[in-house]
DNA sequence: CAGGCACCGGAAAACGTTTTCAGGAATTCG
DNA sequence: CGAATTCCTGAAAACGTTTTCCGGTGCCTG
């Protein structure tokens, strides 16, 4: 071998031959194995890749010469001549990847670890910054898109001339020509109402986030909506809107006390929300479960799990949710491109905090 | 899932050429800019690589040529033979995302979006699946590894024979020869301390997580030793240790308040603790901080603004970590590889639960 | 024994770039 | 005016694969 060029000497880049025993993915090419299972290139490929067009014996030889030199293809060769990168974009503007991380695992399960890789690319809710990402992805060859938005609302489509399928994840885009897949807010809001009236709760409440956000209006009118058909009406006669912070739900709490102390659940629209209920609660001496259930939404399981009492609340099954959308991006790169929005359902996880009535 | 794939009537792979306006990064190459340019390939590569051997004019109807049929070059074939796939990979076993995600950000920071994509896996603490992301990486050629832990303790080598430089973040290697950035434990107890000390705490308590994480034990040593410096001793003669949860907190706050009432601060292991600890000082009517100040460790936002009070904290610097991480395997990628565990200091936040006594 | 066939292996083109090298035209100099 | 120099452009090789096609065995069949 080595034979080659011995302009090494004079290269200041020393990229030298490696030994014939590399170890690690280093250099060594197809070509590397075919000379030392002596078969052409063509052979070794096909060898390797389980065509049928040659002897088993001959495969054998090749594999083990592969083995031997701990062969690696090169994926951006094999890229180049497939046109297929096997790797696909996730452009998320979720900063503390609250969402994006069960999403990017979801995703990671459904494509096999072998089969597709994934780039993470924060945009951090900068518009020019999402430009460049896209540029540099498309540029990248990748095989799809998956679009992670920070809240359950509408974006602006990444548009409709691009080249790759794109699958918006938990925002959906704002042209219904795209696929989205967004998580069931009104469904889980339903599921909360049931579970607290099949615990013998009549009066509850509903204490929730900031009021220009979707998952808070779509969160009200489920439980609003629900509750009539349960023949029942939400205590303090409205969804309180605030913010999603604890601070919020200290203080939607104590005027809610005031206006009915006589409220046996509160429905809150986070579980950030919901601690804040559970301290103004404990403040007031009032015992949860026993007198006050609360239940809280999204499932962030550092703040459900250890709260105290450890709260219930409904999971918004993020980690389907990136299985579903890697699914429905394979889908589409193999042709079968969907649209519309398409909802994932919640789930309910009952902790310590609701607990049926006497 | 409309219309679309019913293109099956004729070919399978409806590769055919695009037309001349192609929008989007399709397939459009960068022969086809060079006829519309009325140049060789070559020259085309140049004018847009601004190599000086091309005349301005010529330049100029190139780069027009370019931009009318948005042409955006193949990085795999450009890494083919650049022999740079400007890629790297980021491998973590840090299932929430807690330590990764701010890493993530700082290295996007310090790689330029344009220059450098990451390739995001995460391996869920299971080693076979690391071997296996490992081997995906390689194979396409990143030019460097990221490895990110789950725990700051040190975590076993991937190899030293890996064809590409590799820097470990927050979790150390084991190997002394590998390169490692961590954070600095023991000097963010020491700001804890001298924090409090200034503020003229004399009897400071400290409750922590996990006895077996070096996490737990530099940050209780740093916090034992600052104190003797200061001439002082930790109250309630030990750290408490414990788990990372606010139950513990919680617990260790109750019997600490047993056995030495008079205390007037907490120095929390993680703000998890901290947020246990602040819930039964509130519970004991004890006042936070013109009784009893309290800080934390982390700066887990969600936990410690949100807090009541707000809680004064020990920022760990996570995205600067990812920061000098790139810019570490930067330097390892131009042949400046380095070893050893260099540490990343912390910073104070100051919030509410901290204050001058009396 | 000639022709047909199944089987196996190799040569070569292709993917989309970058880079080296050589050559033609225009300019300058002696 | 011829030669040397500079400037620009293009042909071709290279990167590491996959895939198509072709040819050479050896074997069976007529």
């Amino acid at each position: 071998m080595s034979s080659a060029s011995m302009d090494g000497s004079s290269s200041q880049k020393s990229r030298g031959r490696r030994s014939r025993t590399d170890a690690g993915g280093g250099a060594v090419t197809l070509r590397d194995v075919a000379k030392l299972a002596g078969v052409s290139v063509a052979t070794a490929s096909k060898a390797l890749n389980g065509q049928p067009q040659v002897r088993a014996e001959t495969r054998a030889r090749v594999v083990r010469a592969a083995e031997q030199l701990s062969f690696s293809p090169n994926t951006l060769a094999q890229g180049l001549i497939t046109q297929r990168s096997g790797t696909v974009g996730l452009l998320t503007s979720d900063l503390e990847g609250r969402f994006s991380m069960p999403i990017l695992m979801g995703a990671e399960d459904a494509f096999g670890v072998d089969e597709i890789s994934v780039f993470l690319c924060d945009a951090r809710g900068d518009n020019v910054r999402e430009r460049h990402h896209l540029r540099a992805l498309l540029s990248r060859r990748v095989d799809g898109l998956i679009v992670v938005g920070a809240r359950p609302d509408a974006r602006p489509s990444l548009g409709r001339d691009l080249a790759v399928p794109v699958v918006y994840a938990y925002s959906p885009s704002a042209d219904p020509r795209d696929l989205s897949l967004v998580t069931d807010n009104v469904g889980g809001a339903r599921m909360a109402i049931d579970h607290l009236v099949q615990y013998g709760r009549r009066r509850i409440a509903h204490i929730t986030g900031d009021a220009t956000y979707g998952a808070a209006q779509d969160r009200a009118s489920g439980a609003v909506d629900r509750l009539a058909e349960h023949g029942l009406e939400l205590a303090g006669d409205q969804p309180w809107f605030g913010s999603w912070s604890e601070a919020w739900g200290r203080g939607a709490t104590r005027m809610l006390l005031q206006r009915c102390p006589d409220l046996d659940a509160i429905f809150a629209g986070s579980d950030e929300i919901a601690r804040g209920v559970l301290d103004v609660l404990h403040q007031e001496k009032l015992a949860v479960p026993s007198q006050v259930a609360v239940i809280g939404f999204d499932n962030w399981n550092i703040l459900a799990a250890n709260a105290r009492p450890p709260l219930s609340t409904i999971d918004l099954n993020l980690e389907q949710l990136g299985r579903l959308a890697a699914q429905r991006l394979f889908a589409a790169i193999d042709g079968d491109v969907g649209s519309g929005v398409e909802t994932v359902p919640c789930r309910l996880v009952t902790r310590e905090s609701t607990a049926p009535l006497g």
